[in-house]
DNA sequence: TGCTTCATGTAATAAGTTACATGATTGC
DNA sequence: GCAATCATGTAACTTATTACATGAAGCA
């Protein structure tokens, strides 16, 4: 009964529905926008373009660029209605900090230095996005939310790590 | 040159870093304490031991439990100096989000209200397994600092929950 | 005796990335 | 004309889950 991927549909469709475009576009709006908390290859995109088109859930317009049908809208507020399928969550960080004993306190210290480093970059991107959206645009306000969301973990990230080495440096080991 | 997976190595030299045990034991321990924020199935876990085995960081202690050696020592504190490896971000929940417009705002509170649930939920487990760590031992004291992220990062979801709710309601639509 | 948990493993399947192949368009 | 970008697709490989098969040990 192989069902197909539901969470790339989603994503597809989703990106089909600010606009028709092509299939390399659909890429590039998903890495540049989307990038952020969500990712899909060529791999994955390119088939679920077909699988779509033979559904009926995606046609072609006059440019022969990829479009929503009205089945294909409907079939995106279905998914969009779906419960978020959680992945299994897989922190290597939080991996390694676990079992830190067996590295030494330094080993953890530098761990916590380069992801402080990461997240720091990660919300400065963020906020780069953020100067480019427009809270008037309708779709964008959607957007403007998710981002809203990276800089809330983000934030969140950088108190817990500020404790956390806190907690290491005042241990005797 | 089919290099094995580091991060399942990892986690199944970690476990046994705490004490020898059998195979079904590692996969309990990795579910019942690291279960938050790493998984791995028996598919897994049996191969990796055999790998390790074959390999020589892993041996059998006098009961016939799997347990490390001191090579496999070695390649633990080797593996947790190594960068995490950070796996694409897939958020279900932001990628309906992100398209929530065309769902419109109802279902997107939906959304929230279905995972500001989960989430607390999930902090519930948490206090659950804070109250079963002793900050006194020195293996449980490094749980106890990956566990405060995930009090962190539930409490930042919460807050972002808050916000964006607030946020949908006071929109036209 | 029979039920449950412990224990080890394999096979089928799913999901996704990467690298490759190929060609059309566009700008200089 | 040539380089870069746009565009579509496939094949090989990696990673991981699920379901299945099998059997020993503990205990009621």
């Amino acid at each position: 009964m192989a069902r197909p991927p539901a969470q790339t549909d989603l994503a597809v469709l989703g990106a089909l529905s600010l606009a028709p475009m092509s299939g390399y576009r659909v890429r590039q709006e998903i890495v540049s926008t989307l990038g952020h908390f969500w990712t899909e290859s060529f791999g994955q995109i390119y088939p679920a373009l077909a699988r779509l088109e033979a559904s009926g859930d995606v046609g072609r317009d006059d440019a022969g660029r990829f479009a929503l049908t009205p089945a294909g809208r409907d079939r995106l507020r279905a998914l969009l209605q779906t419960p978020p399928e959680f992945g299994p969550p897989r922190n290597g960080l939080l991996l390694r900090l676990f079992f830190g004993r067996a590295a030494g306190r330094r080993t953890c210290l530098d761990l916590l230095a380069e992801t402080e480093r990461e997240v720091t970059r990660r919300l400065a991107g963020l906020a780069d996005v953020r100067a480019t959206l427009d809270p008037a645009d309708p779709d964008e306000r959607y957007a403007l939310l998710t981002l809203s969301a990276g800089e809330h973990q983000g934030r969140a990230t950088l108190a817990w790590i500020a404790e956390t080495r806190a907690a290491l440096e005042s241990w005797a080991d």
